[in-house]
DNA sequence: ATAAACCTTGACGTAACGTGAATGTCAAGT
DNA sequence: ACTTGACATTCACGTTACGTCAAGGTTTAT
């Protein structure tokens, strides 16, 4: 069965405007275009979106939505997924029920409460947990350099960015391999290595964070993918990395 | 006891960039302003920001929970409704979750799934729902034309756009009076005072519906006070208005 | 005294659309 | 065949709620 878009947003419950936005970034390719150049989608589309729907229930962004539904098209075990985090956000409105309930009591004077019992259970807390679960997932799947033509429509760059992301990657490598030879992670050399990986980091994540940055790069180390392609950079590179980084951020793991 | 802004954001787990542009639009004003200029809030704005962050959980958007946190300071009456609504949310994703189950059972072939079956539960339903839960407490505070200069902050709007929205009003009300003495709901002259009116209404709210509109205009017929307002500018104009409105949206209750 | 952490304002940019303009296409009715 | 209303397209501007950065002032701890 085939939908024309106005259908399928009703179907949905989303607007029109919603579908050609995805359309227009890849996320939601329709099935066909008629000859008259409207869009038609078919039975995958719906099932795509349904998952779509899913994932935005949990506020993952659409990019990331769009990372996760490429590296897996298992849709058992993707339903499995969000059923598992949507028992987890349950737990969340309880908790936040469970905040009320105790504001309440404290409000009428039945209980103390410290004010940062007040803020137990808001969302914040569910956009670091989309970081943590999602976040890896992603950083295992894009964390890497072979980044090829074929994932410009996914981050939305122009040929001029795409450009500089060349230009900005080459660069990284030339300073990485010089300064592993300095052996100082702390060095001036090692630590504009930081700051441009950090500036090529800033192409494919959202939202930075120096943990991010860090866990990151200590993949790179833990993960023999990475391990392997920093050893052809420069022999030890993995490990230095993670050693200028830690200096970079301030932060020892 | 006192917070500076970064002391506030980390109890209640957001940024200080957020502090600051809730307190630039008025929805969230420290205590104080310390002689160095720097923010600091007591313990009403703990309660405050609690407040906001309920209504951030159920997806209200901030100049409706502006509006909102206007209409009641009861603060055991707002929790206990946040309560409510988070037990709604609840209910919801128990319906996501059902929706899941039923999709895995659909795709192991162990049950039949018309597509209208896959969308059940999902958020555009929450944002109806923050609609006709709190817009219509907004609309019988705010739905009214008796607006005055203190109300500008919360419109955000620039001089011009203040003195364009008089002269609306004003053209508004002239146009009624004249269209409700041509007593046909249906002529130029009605029809030009709803595209008026829906103008106005723009002003107000920020996802404007033929519906929403509709129900705002039944308002002014069955509730006293803004009848009595109607019938100060002629006798009659609220049902008129009512009237000509139904016929502007193409629809009748 | 110094460095780091904290604060301010100003301003640009982002994500995910909502809205409207202008125009083409389709289907049903006259 | 023509008309009208519903449906579709692209283009483009605007909105909301911040994230991020720059530039510079203030406070705190060493």
């Amino acid at each position: 069965m085939e939908y024309s878009i106005s259908k399928l947003a009703d179907l949905a419950g989303i607007s029109t405007r919603t579908l050609r936005y995805y359309h227009e970034m890849g996320l939601l390719v329709p099935a066909r275009m008629n000859s008259n150049g409207y869009r038609l989608y078919d039975q995958k589309q719906v099932d795509r979106l349904q998952q779509i729907l899913f994932y935005r229930e949990l506020d993952v962004d659409l990019k990331t939505i769009q990372a996760l539904l490429e590296v897996s098209h298992d849709e058992i075990r993707l339903l499995q997924e969000h059923k598992h985090q949507l028992q987890n956000k349950k737990k969340h409105i309880e908790a936040l029920i469970a905040t009320i309930e105790a504001t309440i009591a404290h409000v009428r004077g039945e209980r103390m409460m410290k004010d940062n019992e007040k803020f137990i259970g808001f969302k914040q807390e569910q956009i670091k947990a989309n970081e943590e679960q999602y976040g890896e997932e992603i950083r295992s799947q894009y964390g890497h350099e072979t980044i090829d033509a074929s994932n410009t429509q996914f981050l939305n760059l122009t040929e001029k960015e795409m450009h500089d992301l060349e230009i900005l990657q080459q660069q990284l490598h030339d300073t990485l391999r010089r300064a592993v030879s300095t052996r100082n992670p702390g060095g001036d050399l090692a630590q504009e290595t930081c700051a441009l990986h950090q500036r090529w980091i800033r192409y494919y994540w959202n939202f930075y964070s120096p943990e991010a940055h860090m866990a990151l790069v200590q993949m790179y180390v833990d993960d023999e993918r990475f391990k392997a392609y920093y050893e052809s950079i420069a022999p030890g590179s993995a490990e230095f990395l993670r050693d200028a980084m830690s200096i970079f951020t301030n932060m020892t793991s």
